[in-house]
DNA sequence: CGTTTTCTGGAAAACGTTTTCCTTATCATA
DNA sequence: TATGATAAGGAAAACGTTTTCCAGAAAACG
């Protein structure tokens, strides 16, 4: 392994020299440059992250977490949105390569979850879909240990910047849309986790949305799951003449009911999954771009690392109504 | 940063020792072993893998190598099922990090690549869905610089494994039974790649099929892709009377074009996506665990790593009738 | 012409481990 | 009792960088 030293010495320089090279630091002549080049092309050197990284004790690693429970569902595409917009922005910054983690995040402890990031020596936590319960998860936040981008959560610190679009406003939007094109006034509102965040700012607009409007929603939680969707539906969707429900799975499972029950009844979904174009008819939906989304957290991340405050970032949405034209290929 | 230093200095003994007990040597006695446990317990040392894998030369550091055409379709469940199966089986074999790259195979060349994996001290590739053009990627995994898995690919070597279904059964077997049940007569094949491996093994599986049950076999190539699966199957399905295709996106696109044309013909799938499940009605097709896949193809990489030589995994697949029941969950 | 400042580049410590030798001490064997 | 074998643990080099500090030369200044 031809390393910094054989450099150095093929050039004629010292070891620190062709650190500087490499590190385009503003102290080296034209001419040594040249010269430092010319030797790392003849031996074909590469320098070696791992000795960079003890060395400099920064390693530019950053975690991006999912929660276990939204791969159980295969078909659930939002978690592959967020691996391939993170990484791909991170190769762009040069970033280190982001690593993946499917922990079972609640089964943690704070003391297990430092350790192994310490371990591994990463610097950055970019999470997804934190909920309230996560209290370890809440704790090493808090601790301020590492940098943490928060996607869908609330919370900002010196270390810690969250991401999110506006859910109280998107789903009040999509919802006034929805409901105003349908004449709706029964309306069945499949809300999305018991203490989760964005079902909390989405249950929000709709309660702005339901005193503006002057009607009262039946809600129920679905838990972001397409199977219990599925079972309220089936339970209240007779006696209502439209449902709304915080997620595209959920949507999915609603309509499937409506199939099974041989009723029609429109429904309105939230998130803009392809999954939607196969699953069913068009239906009005907020579109997330979750590649931009993580690739946007990957961009705050490298701000919290270059030392800036953490702070809240806004992303838009948009109401689409989506169909299978729409997202095949 | 508490190091091996401070620890040794609290027990009391030398920094070596701590490290044996660390990497449970046999020659330490059972009292300094608690002694040392002790000091670490203490001083909640965690030790650093960065410098470990410095010192040692080895980083247990694997790459999950993805095509990047797969993931442009947003629904393409496959890599994320790769992603899953074998980030979690590397967790439990307490490998290191596995990082994910998506790699415009096609584009990159040997030198970019080696440059890349050497710099990150990568030690191990698992690459999945290889082709033949790929000539790059071919000449790095010839020159046994790494240790190379391959998933759906052919190639052994001192440092390369290779691991798939047995493609060309499973084609013959699946349609085989998908043609007599229907009583097929007309068969319009849509194939996957030109020039990929596995498109030609189940292209393989029909031609033994055609030849035994003296058929002969319209094919057209539609590169895995939903959009030219519609489009051939548009353009052909008149004339015949059943349609098999070389992946369920496939038999997804043809199933649509079907619908668009208002004509019925049975349709045949291969890999036993749960998109199947939300895209149509129940249809004939191959189950592939690629959850099991990914995760065998880390425990071989776990064997390679070990010394041992390269070698080829068949790994079984399931002949099944995919529905909506099946794959929610 | 002497003095200060600015540019370059080198020497060496440091990062936190692993690993290879050595040195003792203990023990069994002849 | 002498001799070798074995067990336990220590000292120090090595891994490949970064970074701090320092030295010398050249340039600028009065």
């Amino acid at each position: 392994m031809v390393s910094i030293k054989d450099v150095a010495k093929h050039a004629g320089v010292a070891i620190s020299t062709v650190s500087k090279v490499l590190n385009h630091y503003p102290n080296v002549s034209e001419e040594t440059k040249k010269k430092v080049n010319a030797a790392i092309q003849e031996l074909g050197f590469v320098p070696n992250s791992i000795a960079a990284a003890l060395s400099s004790k920064q390693t530019g690693r950053v975690a991006l977490l999912l929660d276990v429970n939204r791969h159980v569902q295969t078909v659930d595409e939002i978690p592959m949105q967020y691996i391939v917009g993170a990484i791909n922005r991170a190769k762009e910054l040069g970033m280190d390569v982001i690593t993946v983690f499917f922990t079972m995040i609640q089964e943690m402890d704070v003391e297990e979850m430092t350790r192994y990031f310490q371990s591994q020596s990463i610097e950055g936590l970019i999470v997804c879909g934190l909920s309230k319960q996560d209290t370890a998860l809440h704790k090493l936040i808090k601790s301020e240990r590492f940098k943490v981008v928060l996607i869908d959560a609330p919370g900002v610190g010196v270390h810690t910047s969250n991401i999110h679009i506006d859910n109280t406003k998107a789903q009040y939007d999509v919802a006034k849309k929805f409901i105003l094109e349908n004449k709706a006034k029964k309306i069945l509102y499949i809300s999305g986790k018991k203490n989760g965040y964005v079902s909390e700012e989405r249950m929000q607009g709709m309660k702005q949305l339901a005193e503006e409007l002057g009607l009262t929603i039946f809600t129920r939680v679905g838990n972001f799951s397409e199977l219990e969707a599925r079972k309220i539906t089936m339970q209240y969707a007779k006696k209502r003449d439209a449902i709304i429900c915080a997620s595209d799975m959920m949507a999915i499972g609603a309509m499937k009911a409506l199939i099974d029950m041989d009723i029609y009844r429109p429904v309105c979904g939230f998130d803009g999954i392809s999954l939607m174009g196969y699953a069913g008819k068009q239906m009005h939906t907020v579109r997330q771009d979750f590649k931009y989304l993580a690739a946007e957290a990957v961009d705050e991340m490298a701000r919290l690392m270059e030392g800036h405050e953490g702070q809240e970032v806004i992303v838009p949405h948009q109401l689409i109504r989506i169909k299978y034209e729409d997202v095949i290929s």
